[in-house]
DNA sequence: AGAGGTACCTGGCAGC
DNA sequence: TGCTGCCAGGTACCTC
């Protein structure tokens, strides 16, 4: 489900909800998601205070001063502040109970997030290690991705959605950006040149910024931290619109599939 | 090393 | 109605 403006939502949302609150107590009802739950979760969290919330990539973590929680949310994975009694549905696999009376409830039909605890600073995370700067990170220009880029026969879209190469494009933006650098998606990205990169990395903090002041992208289900969709799915200009005319040249958007991923594109504005 | 495929898991929807 | 197959916002691991 989320990609970078769907977390930086959520963790903007969860922010004044859970710094100075203390971890009461920890409800876990599912052994594993993509990897299994720590069983200590509950003794190593009670009387845990969050002290920071903040994103990197699309992981949010949950700095506690003494260690810390790392939070991805796979594809379908929700986090909700909710009364503590409220009865938990069937996929809601962890509650952190809070002192306030309320609780942080994990919600993840596919199973395909993460929940740890690490007893060290979140940020250090082994499963951070390996990725990339920021999209606003100042590092990140058209030269770097054209240096990244060169030699590399993989089609632009998977390459700008490698994490390792810069994190928080997933499979929406991917093609909103693309569209709007007139860049075609199967293009090598070894192929692109400096002056297309350039733009690229424009539209793509374009697009990501002008979906985190949105609030987000609700296809089917995502939902920030009070249960509120996002309204940037009106905003896309090609993605989920096979058919449809181009808002640029008014010829159909087209569809295709590259790595094994849904990818839309107008076959007419996008070409280098 | 890089590229491409598969696996993880559930739910929703189209088509028969 | 009920089945089957395909699709879905992500990532890690496998093989070639």
């Amino acid at each position: 489900m989320p990609e970078l403006p769907e977390v930086e939502t959520i963790c903007r949302g969860l922010e004044p909800l859970l710094v100075g609150r203390r971890i009461a107590g920890v409800i876990t009802r599912a052994g594993a998601l993509r990897l299994p739950i720590d069983p200590g979760l509950d003794r190593a969290l009670a009387g845990k205070v969050v002290q920071r919330v903040s994103r990197r990539a699309k992981y949010l973590l949950l700095d506690c001063g003494e260690g810390g929680i790392v939070i991805h949310l796979g594809m379908s994975g929700h986090l909700q502040v909710v009364p503590r009694g409220l009865a938990p549905g069937r996929h809601d696999h962890v509650d952190l109970l809070l002192d306030d009376g309320q609780a942080l409830r994990f919600c993840d039909p596919r199973r395909f997030g993460v929940l740890l605890w690490t007893p060290h600073d979140p940020r250090c995370h082994p499963l951070l290690a390996a990725l990339g700067p920021e999209p606003f990170d100042l590092q990140v220009d058209g030269e770097y991705l054209f240096r990244c880029s060169r030699g590399r026969i993989l089609s632009i879209k998977p390459f700008i959605m490698d994490q390792r190469i810069v994190v928080g494009v997933g499979n929406i933006y991917a093609s909103e950006a693309l569209f709007r650098a007139g860049i075609a998606p199967a293009r090598a990205a070894g192929q692109v040149s400096r002056a297309r990169y350039q733009r690229l990395v424009e539209a793509i903090r374009e697009v990501l910024q002008e979906a985190i002041a949105a609030g987000g992208t609700t296809i089917r289900d995502f939902r920030g931290e009070t249960g509120r969709p996002g309204y940037f799915a009106r905003e896309l200009k090609v993605y989920g619109r096979d058919g449809q005319p181009c808002p640029v040249c008014g010829r159909p958007i087209r569809q295709m599939r590259l790595g094994q991923r849904s990818t839309y594109f107008c076959p007419v504005c996008q070409k280098g």
